[in-house]
DNA sequence: CTTGTGATGACACCTGGTGCCATCAACGTA
DNA sequence: TACGTTGATGGCACCAGGTGTCATCACAAG
């Protein structure tokens, strides 16, 4: 037995998706959180840097995860295949059990201004992620970054479709089926 | 004569970049800018949304000044000549008597993970502007959004090298050789 | 039994940000 | 002249996010 509760850090983030959905974003107050989750103010702020960040957990292993998973990619495989190889790698993470939490963390996200902003940052740090593993494969720029901005979008696309409550397909599926429409659109930019 | 000096809003943002410079960004409290531009913190409140806000004076203007270029683009221009277009648009916005100025902000947001943040927003922002102004052209998507992601990292791109201390050349001219490089780099993804 | 370590509690403190009302110049109108 | 209106600002109280600092307690190692 310890002091403390295990997964302070689990709690906190139930607590606070839960009251946010609950009462709105800037209704609930980093104290009241860390009252529902039995802890203090000050326990919050050693987890997470600021209020937004508790509905990102997360977000860190997930560009590791594309990283990673365009480094081994076969040597062979072009800059679109890499990632779509990425975006097969992170489908454990998204499996049916984490799609109604993702569903809630959207909801609260979607409808407050502050929390978009942090959305865009972490959507930022993945395509660059992106781009260094590109990199780093021997891609010169622009097509790295260009790779990179095409893997966000059809990330973003994909998570929105998977998230969807009239979808039923899995993430790397509809996130695939976005990769290779935005790949068609290219032809016609002119 | 008014009773109060004229061109508030200008004078903040003056007195704002000058102190970020010399003591950086979270050491200046709003009290100080507003102290050194004859104000009051209230003022400040009323000009900008937040402390941020300060720096990215201009973006909304920025926005529009695309989405009417893009509009205005003959009916036969493909999505990438309608972008192309808007980047020869702004460059009016971008004059050389603006880059000294361009410079200082940029060295101040460079610097603070908070402001890049929002530098985030607001180049999301611009690509929103700009995947709509194409959608009203008839661009179906994905291809409006694609067009816009590589419109945004042209302008990105075309921004950074415009504002490097060595280089000389126009906006314009930087941020379409840019958008070319990526048009070249997009058969190479394949 | 002692000592160290790591997570938490407790508290003071600062500053960004807001609501609310007062103030004052400019302008129009009678 | 007198008066009301409008718009930008000042002044002030207040809240909540975020931090620095120290105390506290469980647990493990010796």
């Amino acid at each position: 037995m310890s002091r403390w509760e295990p997964n302070a850090r689990e709690r906190l983030v139930r607590a606070a998706v839960e009251s946010f959905l609950e009462r709105g974003y800037d209704e609930v107050t980093v104290a009241e959180i860390t009252e529902r989750a039995g802890l203090t103010k000050r326990t919050f702020f050693r987890h997470f840097a600021d209020k937004r960040e508790v509905l990102f957990a997360g977000q860190d292993i997930l560009s590791r995860t594309f990283a990673e998973a365009i480094a081994a990619a076969p040597a062979s495989a072009t800059p679109i295949e890499a990632i779509s190889a990425a975006l097969t790698a992170t489908e454990t993470a998204f499996g049916p059990d984490h799609r109604e939490f993702a569903r809630k963390v959207q909801a609260v996200v979607a409808n407050h201004s502050d929390l978009r902003e942090r959305e865009l940052l972490k959507r930022a740090k993945l395509r660059a992620a992106m781009a260094d593993a590109l990199r780093a494969r021997g891609i010169p720029d622009p097509a790295a970054s260009l790779a990179a901005e095409i893997g966000g979008l059809a990330f973003t696309t994909g998570f929105a479709r998977w998230v969807d409550p009239a979808n039923e397909r899995g993430f790397g599926e509809v996130a695939r089926e976005a990769l290779s429409e935005l790949v068609e659109a290219t032809a016609t930019l002119g």
